[in-house]
RNA sequence: GCAGCUGUAGCUCAGUUGGUUAGAGCGCCAGAUUGUGGCUCUGGAGGUCCCCCGUUCGAGCCGGGGCAGCUGUACCA
C-alpha cells in the first residue's frame, strides 16, 4: 500500500483528469444491460408477431434529410448535435428514427413493398437540457406503417403498442393507450379563427398550453390559452392571447371525453360541428374505435381521449401515446411524475419532403429508456447481477497451465469460466469470484493435485450456510459448500452444480 | 434561456463567533487467519474544502465574479 503516496507527481496530475461524463449520458452496468436486452427481444416478438420487418439506418444523416436547419439561416437547429464533413455539408446526430425512415422510404421507394410495414431500434440524441427520466442519449424502438391511409394502420399500432405492454410484464389497468386526432384540433382551431398559415405560430402556443393540461390542469391552461400564467417562482409565460369564447371552445374540447368511447365521439363532433376537417377527424376515431372494439381493445386498454396533443408538428391525423397508469418511484424511492413511455402519430407530410407526392404513414416510438426505469420500479426489468463464470483460483504460479487447462475444458463445454488474472492472494481471489457473482470457484493446491483432486466450491450454497455461523474461527473451519472430485471428473461435476441451480 | 437552491474524501454528510494538524459513517486496501467469501477487531490509503479575485495577522467559513450540479420554468423534432 505504499506505492500510493510514492506516485509521481506528474503521474497524480494526469489521473485527475476528468474521468466525468457529459450531463445527460449515462454509463450502464452488466446487470442494465441484460434487462435492457431482454426488453429489447421482447417488443421485437410482438412486433415480428404484427408482421412487421426489421430495418437500420445510420446514426448520422445529413441535417437536410432530418429538416432541421434553424428557419433563415445555413446552421442546424442547436437542439440537434450536428458537424460539417469534409465538403462542408451539415451532418447530424439523428434525433428521432421517424425523420431517417422517411429519407430510407423516399430513398428505396420503388423497391420496397407498399404498403412497408418496418420496425427498428436504436439509440437517438438531442442536444438539450437533460433532465430526470430525459437524456441526451436514449433508445427508441419504433414501428411504422408506411403507404396506407387507412385508419385500420392507426388502430392497428395502437393496439400493438397494448400487447407490447403487456407482454413487457405491465399488467392490465397500469397503462393506457390514449388516441385523440390531430384534424379534430384543426377543426376546433379553424372554428375559433386560427385557421391559415398566417397563424401557425398561435397554433403552436395553443397546443403547448393543451399539452400542460396535465401538469397545471384546466385552469392553469385556460390562462395559458388567455394572457397567460405566472408560476410559483414569478416567471410569467406569455399565453395565446384567446378570447373567452375561443378558450371556452379549446376546453370543451379537450374536456370532451366521456363515459365511453361513443360518448366521446359524440361530444367531440358537437365541438366540431360545421368545420369539414374536423367531422374527417371524428369519422376516423370512430373508424378507429370500431376495429378496437372488434378486437376487444376497448375495455380500457386504448381509450379516446381528446386531451392528447403530441407536442409534433408533422402529426396530420390519428396521434397516440402510451402512458403508465401506476405511481412510478426513482432510486431515491420518491415518486416522480412520469410521462408517456411511447406515443406516435400519422404523419403524412414527412416522405413527401423527398418527393413530390404525399406518402401516407403512420407509426409509433417506445421510449425504452425511460420505460426500462418504469419496469425497473415494477421490479419486472431483472435487475439481478448476472451469474458470473466459475473462477479457477491461482494457488501456486508454477501451475498456471494446469489451472488454464481447466479453463479450457470448462469452456469446451459451453460452460463459463475463467482463470483468476490478477496477482493477489487467495482470501482476495475468493472475494473476486464473490463481485463477480461467481456460482462456483476451484481450487487446486498441492494437496489436492497431489491427490489428483480439484476442490469445488458451491458460492451460492456456501453463503446459504454461513448465514447463520457468527464465529470467524468456525466459519473458516466449516468451509461450506465445498467437495473433492476427481480431476477428470471436474466438468461433470460443475456441470451437475450448475444444474441444480 | 430565466429563477431558486447547493458545491468539503470514491459515496452520504458534519465542521462552533473567522484561529494552529479539516472530521465521521459507508466503501476501498491490508493484517488478525502460512489455503477460503460473511461478521468482528486492528491498521492503512484517499482532500485543489469547485475555481479566481478581494477583506483579514489569519478564510472551508465573510464579500465579488466565474464554473458545475440539482429543482422549477421555457423549449422539446
Amino acid at each position: 500500500m505504499s506505492d500510493a503516496s510514492n506516485k509521481p507527481d506528474a503521474q497524480k496530475k494526469k489521473a485527475a483528469a476528468l474521468a466525468r461524463l457529459p450531463r445527460g449520458f449515462v454509463d450502464r452496468d452488466a446487470a442494465e444491460i441484460a434487462g435492457v436486452d431482454a426488453m429489447l427481444r421482447t417488443i421485437r416478438q410482438v412486433y415480428e408477431l404484427y408482421g412487421f420487418e426489421a430495418v437500420e439506418t445510420p446514426a448520422i444523416e445529413f441535417t437536410e434529410a432530418l429538416g432541421k436547419f434553424l428557419p433563415d439561416q445555413d446552421r442546424p437547429n442547436e437542439g440537434v448535435f450536428s458537424f460539417q464533413d469534409d465538403d462542408e455539408q451539415w451532418l447530424s446526430l439523428r434525433y428521432d428514427l421517424t425523420a431517417p425512415l422517411a429519407r430510407y422510404v423516399a430513398e428505396h421507394f420503388d423497391a420496397l413493398p407498399k404498403p412497408y410495414r418496418s420496425y427498428r431500434a436504436g439509440y437517438v440524441f438531442r442536444n438539450e437540457k437533460p433532465g430526470p427520466g430525459r437524456f441526451r442519449q436514449f433508445m427508441q424502438f419504433d414501428a411504422d406503417t408506411v403507404g396506407s391511409a387507412s385508419p385500420a394502420a392507426d388502430a392497428e399500432i395502437c393496439m400493438m403498442a397494448a400487447d407490447t405492454m403487456e407482454r413487457l410484464g405491465i399488467a392490465r389497468g397500469d397503462y393506457v393507450v390514449r388516441v385523440n386526432n390531430r384534424k379534430v384540433l384543426d377543426g376546433v382551431m379553424e372554428a375559433i379563427g386560427l385557421g391559415g398559415d398566417e397563424n401557425a405560430g398561435r397554433r403552436l402556443t395553443v397546443l403547448r398550453a393543451i399539452d400542460k393540461l396535465d401538469k397545471f390542469g384546466p385552469e392553469g391552461v385556460r390562462l395559458l390559452l388567455g394572457a397567460g400564467r405566472k408560476d410559483e417562482s414569478g416567471d410569467f409565460t406569455k399565453g395565446a392571447g384567446l378570447d373567452e369564447a375561443a378558450i371556452t371552445r379549446v376546453l370543451a374540447f379537450t374536456g370532451a371525453r366521456g363515459a365511453d368511447g361513443a360518448t366521446t365521439i359524440a361530444n367531440l363532433a358537437g365541438v366540431v360541428s360545421g368545420v369539414e376537417r374536423g367531422a374527417a377527424g371524428v369519422a376516423e376515431l370512430q373508424d378507429m374505435a370500431t376495429l378496437f372494439a372488434a378486437g376487444g381493445y376497448d375495455d380500457g386498454r386504448i381509450v379516446i381521449d381528446p386531451s392528447v396533443v403530441r407536442g409534433l408538428e408533422y402529426y396530420t391525423g390519428p396521434v397516440y401515446e402510451v402512458e403508465l397508469t401506476f405511481p412510478v418511484t426513482n432510486d431515491e424511492g420518491q415518486v416522480v411524475r412520469f410521462g408517456s413511455v411511447a406515443g406516435g402519430g400519422r404523419y403524412d407530410g414527412l416522405v413527401a419532403r423527398f418527393r413530390g407526392e404525399e406518402v401516407p404513414a403512420t407509426g409509433f416510438s417506445i421510449g425504452v429508456s425511460r420505460l426500462a426505469a418504469a419496469l425497473k420500479s415494477l421490479g419486472k426489468l431483472g435487475a439481478e447481477k448476472p451469474v458470473g463464470p466459475v473462477v479457477v483460483l491461482v494457488m501456486d504460479r508454477d501451475q498456471v497451465a494446469e489451472y488454464q487447462k481447466m479453463v479450457s475444458e470448462l469452456r469446451d463445454a459451453g460452460i463459463r469460466a475463467e482463470m483468476y488474472l490478477g496477482s493477489s492472494g487467495m482470501k482476495a481471489q475468493m472475494k473476486y469470484a464473490d463481485r463477480r457473482n461467481a456460482p462456483a470457484v476451484i481450487i487446486q493446491g498441492s494437496n489436492e493435485r497431489e491427490a489428483g483432486e480439484v476442490m469445488i466450491k458451491d458460492l451460492v450454497a456456501g453463503a446459504e450456510a454461513a448465514k447463520t455461523i457468527t464465529d470467524n474461527a468456525e466459519w473458516r473451519a466449516a468451509r461450506p459448500a465445498q467437495f473433492a472430485a476427481k480431476r477428470g471428473e471436474l466438468v461433470a461435476k460443475i456441470r451437475d452444480l450448475l444444474a441444480a441451480r
